[in-house]
DNA sequence: TCTGTCCATTGACTGTCGTCAAGTATAGCA
DNA sequence: TGCTATACTTGACGACAGTCAATGGACAGA
């Protein structure tokens, strides 16, 4: 479902943040259009990665940030062990890297998940440049917090809640991002496989299976292979509380 | 364990981040002798907490980011269902409130564990001055990234780990967070109740104190109520690194 | 010293989910 | 079109940790 892209071309591609139809979610927020040409002239706009491309990766020096512009991003940390472990699934108009800001490497892998377009912000520049424009550095502020809360919130997720609970909660959690982009909120394609799901939210496949058949013959969901459609949004959000509801 | 601290009086205790034991830690971190005077300006230091007082509440605007000069702070969220999900523990020297920046309210409740002497940072005027000191700036997001990973890490050892794994993990998170502080890495009291830490974790307590005398009877630590003892530190690095020996 | 409360420990049993194993779709490619 | 590799699904079984329940200690107040 990756839109195709408009240029193959990087260096003279200036689009502008203007233009772009994510600069409500993305960065540029609040910031008046006098600062979003300054924006724009740190940024390396729109460079495509194919499936499966690395955007960095983990150990390597640290150098900018990264804006989903279409497409998606999985982002993993590989351990010691050599096992992978999936930190976050990334869509258009979300900004990745801001885990790798406490030191000089990457503290994880990006990784294309489909085809994909992508902005870079060299955080030296960045950083330079939300040192002179406060709402952007508010904006910065605010984007690494909310990080730190939906990590909050998957730790919560992964301590307390059963297989359906978790992947209830996913499936909405994508659908209102989706949503937020004007695509449709019941039906879409995952952009991921069921693997990477089950790695991301500390299930093995064959559960994450399981749920996804045992959601469909309860007429919740439909799914076939990636194609998903959300049947019953209420259902599911019943899935996430169910626990809650007995507690209270 | 406590410290006893200096006054019961704020106002007029401008004791300065020079002094401070923990300068090294907290904020002040690469700052300019000059610049620690700026930030000295909108400190307000050293105000004491008593055992189960909250610093700030879930829900409650949003004002300050506080930072831990003695004792302990826990953070948790409570969930609509009203059960407690504790997010985290803050040691002297570590910054707590970050995970609030993207809201208008306390994304958390945090409490102290003992008695607790605390810095608080308005952000309003926190902002205004790292957007005029860069290596503050900075400092900011280094501590703002590391909160982000520290979260990952968490949520990794969620998902993947035991609870052996889990409890060696905290352990030795810990031990080495005393030790920064030059207290002993092998011998301290938790500032936490079981509850807490099983619910830190994702476990229920009583596998919490399985756990603990499991280790005891493998001569790994000795644990009485709060007081432990690391007797082999190696065993417990050994613990937290099982599986992935397995794995690879 | 006694009593009540809170916290920690221990035991028995159950359930969810992981593991192992096999089988079936799907995608990429010649 | 067929081939192979990868992804996904389904089933059987076992283990780790949760739940329920009871006991044991520590501490505060009378």
């Amino acid at each position: 479902m990756a839109q195709a892209i408009h240029l193959h071309q990087v260096s003279p591609l200036k689009a502008s943040c203007h233009q772009c139809s994510l600069s409500n979610l993305c960065l540029p927020l609040a910031i008046e259009e006098n600062d979003l040409d300054r924006l724009e002239d740190i940024v390396q706009q729109g460079k495509i990665y194919n499936r499966g491309e690395h955007i960095f990766d983990q150990s390597t020096p640290f150098k900018s940030c990264f804006a989903v512009k279409s497409g998606s991003v999985k982002t993993s940390i590989i351990t010691e062990g050599g096992d992978e472990q999936v930190t976050g699934f990334f869509m258009p108009g979300e900004l990745v890297g801001l885990d790798s800001m406490s030191g000089d490497h990457y503290a994880c892998t990006a990784k294309a998940l489909e085809r994909t377009s992508i902005c870079e912000f060299p955080v030296e520049k960045l950083e330079e440049l939300t040192g002179k424009l406060p709402e952007l550095q508010h904006h910065m502020y605010r984007l690494m917090s909310q990080e730190i809360q939906n990590s909050h919130q998957l730790a919560m997720l992964l301590s307390k809640n059963t297989a359906e609970e978790r992947i209830a909660a996913l499936l909405l959690s994508l659908s209102s991002r989706f949503s937020r982009r004007r695509m449709s909120a019941t039906n879409f394609s995952l952009p991921m496989a069921r693997n990477d799901i089950a790695n991301f939210l500390g299930l093995a496949v064959e559960t994450v299976s399981r749920v996804f058949t045992r959601f469909q013959n309860q007429g919740i969901i439909r799914a076939r292979g990636r194609e998903v459609e959300l049947l019953d949004v209420e259902a599911l959000q019943m899935v996430t509380r169910e626990f809650a509801k007995q507690g209270g």
